[in-house]
RNA sequence: GCGGACGUGGUGGAACUGGUAGACACACCAGACUUAGGAUCUGGUGCCGAAAGGCGUGGGGGUUCGAGUCCCCCCGUCCGCACCA
C-alpha cells in the first residue's frame, strides 16, 4: 500500500473543515496559549516558499501547546490597506477592493492547503468597514488624549482643559512647541481657535506640517526608497522636499515607557537593541549661540558640553529656520545652489554620503562663555529632525565635524592635548581638558555636569533629555487606507461622533493625487462638500492592534470585550521577520500602552515573546551561453564543467570548435570568446540537472539552442539529439520573479505534499535564520514520511502492527525521541526536532519495530509538524477522534538510563582511543584503566603524565 | 554613515552550560533488486596521504589540560534606517 498523500490530505482538511477542528471557543475556564503569526500583506504575486516559513513554525508550536492541553487562539487575517493595490489600480483601473479580495482569496486557498490549524471563523480584514471602524475610533481616543508627562500616562484632553482653566501650562510644558506659556487668565481670553491649536500640540495624535518627497511629475508623494539619485525610481522624474499638513502619532510621550517595557518582554537582545537605538535615548545640553550683530540666538543640541570650548563653528541642517536670515547678501548665490542641492536629496543618500559638503552662510555665532566668533555653516549631515538641527562643531573631538573642518580650512581648536594627533578626532571623555577656562584639568566625563550647571546657573542653555525617535507620521495622500473620521471646521479639526462610524471610503473612479499634493479623495466633490479630511491612515494603523481583534472579531459594540482581553491577555508566541524590528512592533507597542492607560485592555505590552524568523532566498540556476564575435543561428549553450574549465583557464575555442564540429562544421570561434550566464526558471532544473525538453518550451529563443551537455550534444531535428545531462550553475540571491528563483508552494504541495513541504521547511535550518530554498533536499524528508508509512504497511498493503510488548531498545528510542522533540519544539528548534524524528524511524525500521505501543505515541508527538498523515495513521489505528485532540505523552526517564558510557580518550586535548566504563565507574578506576590501555601508553611514551583530567559522563584527557 | 545579524564538507545544516567537529539530510560514488525507474535497499563519502599520520569551523592573535563555542584585531555576505508592509 502506498502513502497516497495528495488523498489523505484532501480528506483530513475536509475532515476538519466540517467538524470544525481548529474552532476556539471563548472558553474562558482552560488556561489560554495565544500563538500569532504577523499579519500578511495579501499581495497581488501570492505566496512564495518564503512566507509559509514562520506561518508553519507557528502553527507547530499552536498545535504543540493543544497537544499540552492549552486552549490555544491562532488566527490569520489580512492586512490589506496598502500602497500595491493602489498602484496597481493606478496602471490598470481595478478598484483595490476587488484585487485585494482576490489576493486574499489565493493567499488563504494557499494557506489552507498546507494544513495549518487557523480557526478561520475570526479571519479579520483591515480593509472591512467592520474592522476600521474599531481603528477609526482607536484613532479618535488618541485624538482625545493627551500624555501627562507628571503621571507618565495617557489621559482625556478634557483634563488637560481643567488643568489649563484652573493654572494654564505652567506645570504642562507643551510637547509640540515649548516656547508656547500661558497662564489661567490667558487660556480663557484665547479664542476658539486659539485653544484648538494649542490643544492639538498636546494631542496623541494630531495634525502638523512635514517635509515629503514630492514628485511633481508624478503629482505624487514618493517613499524613500522610490527616490533613488534624487529621482523617482520609476520614470526618472525629478523629486524635491514640500511641505505637507500630515497627521502623527505623539510616540515620543512613549519614549521612556516603550525603553522600560523592553526590561519585561521576551524580545531577542538584538531586536531590543535595534529598538533601543531607533528611540536614540541621549543625555546633554541645549546651549544657545547669539549671532553676531543679530537679535537672534542658534539652539544646539549637544551630548558633549565638556567639549564646550573646543568648538570652531556652527553646522545648521540646511532646511533650518534661521538659514534665510542667517545668511549674508555675498553668500547668497551659494547658499541657494546648496539648498537646491539638498532639497534633491533624501535623508538616507544624505547619511550615506561621504563627500564632505556644506556652505557658510556668512554669519557667526558668538562663544556663549568667550564671545569667540564662529562662522556658521549649512550641511546635509546635520538633519533637521533630529535635535535642534544644529550642532556646535567640535573638530577634535568628532570624525565628521573634523572631516568638514580640514576640507573647509577651518581651524581646529585641541583642547584634549596629546590625545589629539592632529589627523583624527578622539572621541574620549577619558581626557584631561585644555584650552578650556574654567574647565582646565578636569577629566571630560566629569566636566559634562560642571557645564551644564554653568550653563543653567548663567542662562544659557539647559539640561536636555533627547531622543532620535521623531512623531511617526501617521497619513498618507493616497486612496486605498482607513479614512480619518475628522471634519474640518474653519481650520479647527473636529472629531466625527463615535456612533456614526465607521467613516466608509467613498468608491472612486480614479486614483490620481488630488490637487496640491492631496489624496485621491481630495477629487471627490462630496468627500470635499463635507469638509472630510482628505488624507488616510497608513499601513500600520489596522496592524496596530490587530491582535486584539482576534480575541473578539464580532463584536459590534467593543473593538474587543474586556472579558475577552482578560482571557486571552498577551500573545505568548509571536513569529514574524526582524523587517518589523523598529516600525510595528514599536507602533503596536504605543496602541497597547495607550489602550492600557485608558482602562481598554488590562496589560501595556502586546507580545510577551517574539520569535523572528529568517528571510529565504533564492537559489538562482544559470545555463551559459557561448558568446563569440560573430553571429550565430541559434544559441550554443554550455554544460557548467565547461564553464569550471573555461575559468582556470583551460578551454580553448579549438576544443569548443571540435565539439560543436559535428553540427556547426564551419563555425570559428574566436579565442576570446565569453560565456555569460543566463537565469533559467529554477522550476525546470531537477537539482542542478536541466529538463531540457522544457526548457526549450520556456522561452522562444531557446527552442533550438544548441546544448552541450557532459554527455554530448543535445541540438533538435537532427540525429544529436541523445545527450541528457545539462548541469545549470547554482547562485544564492534574493528571491525575485526577474531572477526565475521564486517558487510557489502549492508546486511543492502537488509534488510531495504539504507533510514534506512543512517539514522540509522546518528541516532547512535554524528558524531564525536566513537561508536559501533549495527544493532539491525535499526528497530526504518525503523520504522519511514514507518509511513511516512502512512501519505500518509493507509493499503489499498488509497492515503490519502488532500489539505486543515493545523491548528495551524500542522503548529508549521513543523516549529519547519523545525528550528531544519536546524539548527542542519548545525551544523553536524545529530542525533538530525533524532530525530526531528521522533517527527515530531509521531505528525502529532497523529493530523491524511494528508495535503499537510505541508508533501510538510516536504519532502523537509528530502530528504538531505532520498532521495529514499522524490524522491517517492514527484512525488507521482504531481512533475515531482527531489526533490533534490528543494528550502529549509523558518522557519516561527509566527507560533513558543507560548503564554504560563510551569515554573517548585524548591526550593532550587529541582524541586517541575509545573505552567503555560503567555510568557510575569512579574516576580513580578510570584513570587506572587509560594509563593501561595500548593506544594511550604509546602516546605517552616517553613523557611524565601531569595529569588525568575526567569529566564524567563526557571525555578523558590525559595531559603529559 | 548608523544600527543589527551571519560566516562550519560539494550543499542545507548538527554540536544546548568550553569536552569525540561534521549528527540528520541532499548530492556524489560503488553495489543489489527490477521489463523499467526521477522507485526501493546495502555500503562508502571533510581535506592531504599507500599507510602511519597530519591538517581542518572566514583570516590573524590570545586565554585554557581542552576553543566552532570565550576575549582582541581584521575580512566578507545579508538585512533595516521613519510614505513598502
Amino acid at each position: 500500500m502506498e502513502y497516497t498523500f495528495r488523498e489523505i490530505e484532501k480528506k483530513w482538511q475536509q475532515y476538519w473543515d466540517e467538524h470544525q477542528t481548529y474552532q476556539v471557543e471563548n472558553d474562558f475556564s482552560r488556561p489560554k496559549y495565544y500563538v500569532l503569526d504577523m499579519f500578511p500583506y495579501p499581495s497581488g504575486a501570492g505566496l512564495h516558499v518564503g512566507h509559509p516559513l514562520g506561518y508553519i513554525a507557528s502553527d507547530i508550536y499552536a498545535r504543540f501547546k493543544k497537544l499540552q492541553g492549552y486552549q490555544v487562539l491562532h488566527p490569520m487575517g489580512w492586512d490589506a490597506f496598502g500602497l500595491p493595490a493602489e498602484q496597481y489600480a493606478l496602471e490598470t483601473g481595478q478598484h483595490p477592493a476587488i484585487t485585494t479580495q482576490r489576493n486574499i482569496e489565493t493567499f488563504k486557498r494557499q494557506l489552507k492547503q498546507i494544513g495549518f490549524c487557523y480557526d478561520w471563523n475570526r479571519e479579520i480584514n483591515t480593509s472591512d468597514p467592520k474592522y476600521y471602524r474599531w481603528t477609526q475610533w482607536i484613532f479618535l481616543q488618541l485624538f482625545k488624549s493627551w500624555f501627562n508627562r507628571h503621571t507618565q500616562k495617557a489621559e482625556p484632553i478634557e483634563n488637560l482643559v481643567a488643568i489649563f482653566e484652573r493654572e494654564g501650562n505652567i506645570h504642562h510644558e507643551c510637547p509640540g512647541d515649548p516656547h508656547i506659556r500661558f497662564n489661567a487668565e490667558e487660556w480663557k481670553k484665547f479664542s476658539e481657535k486659539e485653544k484648538e491649536d494649542i490643544l492639538m500640540h498636546y494631542r496623541l495624535a494630531y495634525c502638523s506640517w512635514g517635509e515629503v518627497n514630492w514628485c511633481e511629475a508624478l503629482g505624487t508623494v514618493l517613499a524613500n526608497d522610490e527616490v533613488v539619485n534624487g529621482v523617482s525610481e520609476r520614470g526618472g522624474y525629478p523629486v524635491v522636499k514640500k511641505r505637507l499638513r500630515q497627521w502623527y502619532l505623539r510616540i515620543t510621550e512613549y519614549a521612556d515607557r516603550l525603553l522600560e517595557g523592553l526590561q519585561r518582554i521576551g524580545f531577542s537582545e538584538a531586536m531590543k537593541e535595534m529598538q533601543t537605538n531607533w528611540i536614540g535615548k541621549s543625555y546633554g545640553a541645549n546651549i544657545f549661540f547669539p549671532v553676531q550683530g543679530k537679535d537672534i540666538q542658534i539652539e544646539v543640541f549637544t551630548t558633549r558640553p565638556d567639549t564646550i570650548f573646543g568648538v570652531d563653528f556652527l553646522v545648521l541642517a540646511p532646511e533650518h529656520t534661521l538659514v534665510e536670515t542667517l545668511t549674508t547678501p555675498d553668500q547668497q548665490q551659494a547658499v541657494q545652489a546648496y539648498l537646491e542641492y539638498t532639497r534633491s536629496r533624501t535623508e538616507r543618500e544624505r547619511m550615506a554620503e561621504k563627500r564632505v559638503t556644506g556652505c557658510f552662510t556668512g554669519s557667526y555665532a558668538l562663544h556663549p562663555f568667550n564671545n569667540k566668533p564662529l562662522p556658521i555653516w549649512i550641511s546635509e549631515y546635520v538633519l533637521v529632525g533630529y535635535g535642534t538641527g544644529a550642532i556646535m562643531a567640535v573638530p577634535c573631538g568628532d570624525e565628521r565635524d573634523h572631516r568638514f573642518a580640514r576640507h573647509f580650512q577651518l581651524p581646529i581648536t585641541n583642547i584634549i592635548g596629546k590625545d589629539y594627533d592632529g589627523q583624527h578626532a578622539n572621541p574620549t571623555k577619558e581626557a584631561i581638558l585644555e584650552n578650556s577656562d574654567f574647565l582646565n584639568g578636569l577629566v571630560m566625563r566629569d566636566a559634562i555636569e560642571v557645564v551644564i550647571r554653568k550653563l543653567e546657573e548663567k542662562g544659557l542653555g539647559k539640561r536636555k533629555v533627547n531622543y532620535k525617535m521623531r512623531d511617526a507620521a501617521f497619513s498618507r495622500q493616497r486612496y486605498w487606507g482607513e479614512p480619518f473620521p475628522i471634519v474640518w471646521d474653519n481650520g479647527i479639526a473636529r472629531p466625527l461622533p463615535e456612533s456614526s462610524l465607521p467613516l466608509e471610503l467613498p468608491y472612486v473612479e480614479s486614483y490620481r493625487p488630488g490637487p496640491e499634493g492631496q489624496g485621491p479623495l481630495a477629487n471627490l466633490p462630496e468627500w470635499t462638500a463635507r469638509k472630510l479630511e482628505t488624507n488616510t491612515m497608513p499601513g500600520y494603523a489596522g496592524s496596530s492592534w490587530y491582535f486584539l481583534r482576534y480575541m473578539d472579531p464580532h463584536n459590534d459594540h467593543e473593538f474587543c470585550s474586556r472579558e475577552a482581553s482578560e482571557y486571552w491577555g498577551q500573545v505568548d508566541v509571536y513569529v514574524g521577520g526582524t523587517e518589523h524590528a523598529v516600525g510595528h512592533l514599536l507602533y503596536s507597542r504605543m496602541w497597547t500602552k495607550f489602550l492600557y492607560d485608558r482602562g481598554y485592555i488590562p496589560f501595556d505590552e502586546p507580545y510577551k515573546k517574539l520569535i523572528n524568523q529568517g528571510m529565504i532566498q533564492g537559489s538562482s540556476r544559470f545555463v551559459y551561453r557561448l558568446d563569440t564575435h560573430q553571429p550565430l543561428p541559434h544559441p550554443i549553450l554550455l554544460s557548467y564543467s565547461y564553464l569550471e574549465k573555461w575559468q582556470q583557464g583551460s578551454l580553448s575555442a579549438e576544443t569548443l570548435q571540435q565539439l560543436l564540429q559535428p553540427i556547426l562544421p564551419h563555425l570559428h570561434i574566436d579565442p576570446n570568446f565569453h560565456l555569460s550566464p543566463l537565469h533559467v526558471d529554477v522550476n525546470i532544473v531537477n537539482g542542478t540537472e536541466l529538463q531540457i525538453e522544457t526548457f526549450r518550451k520556456w522561452k522562444p529563443e531557446f527552442a533550438q539552442a544548441i546544448l552541450l551537455c557532459e554527455d554530448g550534444l543535445n541540438v533538435p531535428d537532427s540525429k544529436y539529439f541523445q545527450a541528457k545531462k545539462y548541469v545549470c550553475g547554482v547562485e544564492v540571491e534574493k528571491m525575485s520573479k526577474s531572477k526565475y528563483n521564486t517558487v510557489n508552494p502549492d508546486d511543492v504541495v502537488a509534488q510531495y505534499g504539504a507533510d514534506t513541504f512543512r517539514m522540509y521547511e522546518m528541516f532547512l535550518g535554524p528558524i531564525e535564520q536566513s537561508k536559501p530554498w533549495d527544493t532539491q533536499g525535499i526528497e530526504g524528508v518525503h523520504r522519511f514520511l514514507k518509511k513511516l508509512w512502512r512501519l505500518f504497511f509493507d509493499e503489499k498493503g498488509q497492515w503490519l502492527i502488532q500489539d505486543t510488548e515493545p523491548t528495551p531498545d524500542e522503548w529508549r528510542i521513543l523516549h529519547k525521541t519523545l525528550k528531544k522533540v519536546i524539548e527542542d519544539t519548545e525551544r523553536f528548534s524545529f530542525n533538530t526536532a525533524v532530525s530526531q524524528f528521522m533517527i527515530c524511524v531509521n531505528t525502529l525500521t532497523d529493530l523491524h519495530c511494528h508495535k503499537r505501543a510505541i508508533l501510538e505515541p510516536f504519532l502523537i508527538s509528530l502530528c504538531p509538524y505532520a498532521p495529514h498523515i499522524c490524522e491517517e495513521l492514527w484512525h488507521r489505528l482504531g481512533h475515531d477522534t482527531s489526533v490533534t485532540k490528543a494528550a502529549l505523552p509523558k518522557v519516561e526517564e527509566k527507560f533513558l538510563e543507560e548503564s554504560l558510557f563510551n569515554y573517548p580518550i585524548a591526550v593532550n586535548g587529541k582524541t586517541r582511543a575509545q573505552m567503555q566504563f560503567p555510568a557510575d565507574a569512579p574516576d580513580e578506576l578510570i584513570r587506572e584503566q587509560v594509563l593501561q590501555h595500548p593506544t594511550i601508553k604509546k602516546w605517552i611514551e616517553g613523557k611524565s603524565v601531569k595529569k588525568v583530567i575526567v569529566v564524567k559522563g563526557r571525555m578523558v584527557n590525559v595531559v603529559a
